[in-house]
DNA sequence: CGGAAGCCTTGACCCAGATCAAAACGCTCG
DNA sequence: CGAGCGTTTTGATCTGGGTCAAGGCTTCCG
């Protein structure tokens, strides 16, 4: 996990690993440097946290790498997890004060942060930006709302399964694999935050992973290491259209 | 519940109940006028759909009054409602070309809908609808990720708690009635809606509205008619920090 | 007026997942 | 190497909410 020192912190936009897919995305030149005046890179190490909810935030920022979760808290400790920050997700709200949610890095984490007042005004003027967040923003909905699905009306084998297939997904993309071939990826989250993300216990994550592992529908290496032999089969145990669906 | 023919449709923008809280609230004269160009009022009775997800969607829209509902369904017929829309509530998404979720008026609703392809068009050169739309989705998101720690971490009592807490409150600001009395109002959604809505069946749905109304947390008159005696009690029910957690 | 269709409530029973408890599996570090 | 700690697995038991099944209450309509 300390491949570098600090991990990669790009030297300039125009090398960042997110430049495509961030709220700068659709940015000109001339515009990234104004981005690039009121920015700064933060690093954090897993576990950290990198605000608590109700604390003032005087950033907003893009997940550059690492992974972070947004989770909420009652007051006798039950957590939900909201939202899994992966890289160029952007955390924080222009126009509020303070944060809404906890953010703790999961793993190391890199974020390139922007002064929340300057990038609230460059904003007003920059429709670039704006749009840009609010097709983000759009996706994150879209997100919440097929997750609401699953807290509400899928039994815990279905639960594992799902997030399972969406983390398999998103490693694909990144990796560009071909399909067809099996698909392989280390878990980036614990037990536990797995039961957080998907309203069940541990132990519960934990037998559920078993029994899928015993079924064949998965095989484990280690805690972490996993591998999908049938993405179908995986999408079925989910309770998915699998129609694979694949939004382009 | 037919108090008018078609319920009311304004004649103009001027006088519409939503114009200062729907996407076109910012909107200046000169880019009303361009809205009104494109956009035309469709009244719904009450349990028609207005969309299934998946079909071909060539609008989008406000809700103008009426209440409607945003549900996911899976293929053995579990649904999970995924959002309520009330009054100044967008529908539909810029740059997508089929429904996501299915659409139901829940009440009689009218709607205000733009053709979709001018109104995108509209968009990328009118800024103040962006903006709005915008503010408008980081509103919902927000709205989901706290559902989310409903249907994920609460018991059966306090989703309905909740639910109630929700409603109540939404309710008291469109009669800005001053705080402290009693409150009082219609429930907009049956038991099975409900039980949508929080990821249980009707029949606990309809147990645990026995259970408050016996333990004194609510009052019912008829099925709908609910009258909260002490809100805070309530929102204490609810598992809420009953810091009255105003966010203006 | 009687019947039928929608809602809603209530009861009896059951099971998926929570809870409680223990032990196993890596690790890091002295 | 062994102690200690965080993570994970597994077992035993309990329980909140699901499921199945009967009515009850309204409203509509013939």
């Amino acid at each position: 996990m300390l491949e570098n020192e600090t991990a990669a912190i790009p030297k300039d936009c125009a090398e960042c690993p997110i430049r495509h897919r961030a709220v700068c995305a659709r940015c000109e030149a001339d515009e990234l440097e104004q981005l690039d005046d009121i920015k700064y890179y933060r690093s954090f190490e897993a576990g950290q946290t990198v605000i608590w909810a109700g604390d003032k935030m005087d950033f907003v920022g893009s997940v550059v790498s690492g992974i972070a979760t947004l989770t909420q808290t009652m007051e006798d400790g039950r957590t939900q997890m909201v939202g899994l920050l992966l890289p160029s997700d952007f955390v924080g709200r222009p126009g509020r004060e303070t944060a809404a949610y906890d953010v703790v890095a999961t793993s190391d984490l890199v974020m390139c942060c922007f002064r929340k007042k300057p990038f609230e005004e460059l904003m007003a003027v920059t429709p670039h930006i704006g749009q840009r967040l609010l097709e983000m923003t759009l996706d994150e909905l879209d997100a919440a709302r097929e997750w609401m699905l699953v807290l509400g009306r899928k039994t815990a084998r279905e639960k594992i399964a799902s997030l399972l297939s969406i983390i398999a997904r998103r490693d694909a993309t990144l990796k560009l694999a071909g399909a067809g071939g099996p698909m392989v990826f280390d878990l980036p989250l614990t037990r536990e935050a797995m039961a957080d993300y998907l309203g069940l216990t541990l132990e519960t994550v934990s037998r559920q992973i078993s029994a899928l592992k015993r079924d064949g529908v998965i095989a484990l290496e280690g805690k972490r290491h996993v591998t999908i032999p049938d993405f179908d089969r995986l999408l079925d145990e989910a309770g998915d259209d699998s129609d694979g669906g694949m939004l382009a």
